[in-house]
DNA sequence: TACGGTGGCTAAGGGCATTAGCCTTCGTCG
DNA sequence: CGACGAAGGCTAATGCCCTTAGCCACCGTA
């Protein structure tokens, strides 16, 4: 009852941060921990259950990171906010790429995460729309933009402050 | 000489329309040739191989769905290019999810692709939009719409088409 | 008829997740 | 104080995966 499994997720986190999630593998996270893999089936069910950790954390990392840059902006109108929205959101998925990647790329293990969370962490999307299906769309965008930027999509490496700013004039 | 690279090519690219790329195995490919899997690697050089082979067929055929869609739209302004456009790609990627996610997720094996192709993939966007970062944002919401989509990531399990209506309302 | 390339095959190695079963340590309760 | 049982390590082993090495049959051609 130490918190073994914080420990555990942390050295997780550490790793996947640094190296990425492929590098993510019982071996890494028991060697940060100076134990041996199989040991760590005594406090966790399999690798996914780590996983699943980590995409709970990094939910909520960006969910707090949103709501606070829009509790930020306040005044300013519906463009400001917009641009605030998507500024925070793509500051936050570049500060933790790999993490970013592991918590929005292939299925939700919804059963398994804190009831609300993920539209808890969508509410700002919403919020700054006043519209669901915006909302939604408004979060394609911003999501489609990260991913392709972190898997180096764009043909043209820069210069991506430009469309992020057609995005939220479209949106606007 | 008798095109067994494209034997299989095909056989791997049934394996994952029917299960998925993570049921990309050498095993499963060799088996839908009724071979062992080291034999495998007298005509390929590895899994990558194929799965680039796969990636680059794949960007074709979205390519091509592309270029027809608003070839087919010819008049009808802006906004229903837009719309045409938005409707092929949704169209391409949900008859063939697991390609989809295989060719446009993760990093792109630039090296390893016929020269021009992504180019040329991505042109409908900019043919419609008439700029290159307003073609890069609309590129984004579709491609954030799909993956979306297909990672079943909307709580809302139905009702997309009105999500897709306000983003091409939002760049038309 | 001998030869060499093509394209199969089996065996084997190294990485991975996971399970089974053992053993030590240590707090607790009789 | 001493036995006990849970916690939390460990090694060994299984099964799946990609890949390499080395062997061999077939077959067209010189």
């Amino acid at each position: 009852m130490t918190g073994r499994v914080d420990d555990i997720v942390a050295a997780a986190r550490a790793v996947v941060e640094s190296h990425g999630a492929d590098a993510l593998t019982m071996q890494a996270v028991a060697d940060q921990l100076h134990i041996k893999a199989p040991s760590l089936y005594k406090h966790v069910a399999g690798k996914r259950a780590i996983e699943v950790e980590l995409i709970a954390r990094t939910l909520s990392e960006i969910g707090e990171a949103l709501h606070a840059a829009i509790a930020a902006e306040g005044g300013g109108g519906r463009g400001a906010a917009t641009a605030a929205l998507l500024a925070a959101y793509r500051r936050q998925a570049l500060a933790h790429p790999h993490l970013y990647r592991l918590a929005t790329a292939g299925p939700l293990p919804r059963d398994a995460l804190p009831e609300g969370l993920e539209d808890w962490a969508g509410e700002p999307f919403f919020l700054v729309t006043g519209d669901p299906y915006r909302a939604q769309a408004l979060w394609s965008f911003a999501h489609g933009m990260v991913i392709l930027e972190l898997d180096r999509r764009f043909p043209d490496g820069g210069a991506l402050d430009r469309t992020w700013a057609e995005g939220a004039a479209a949106f606007a």
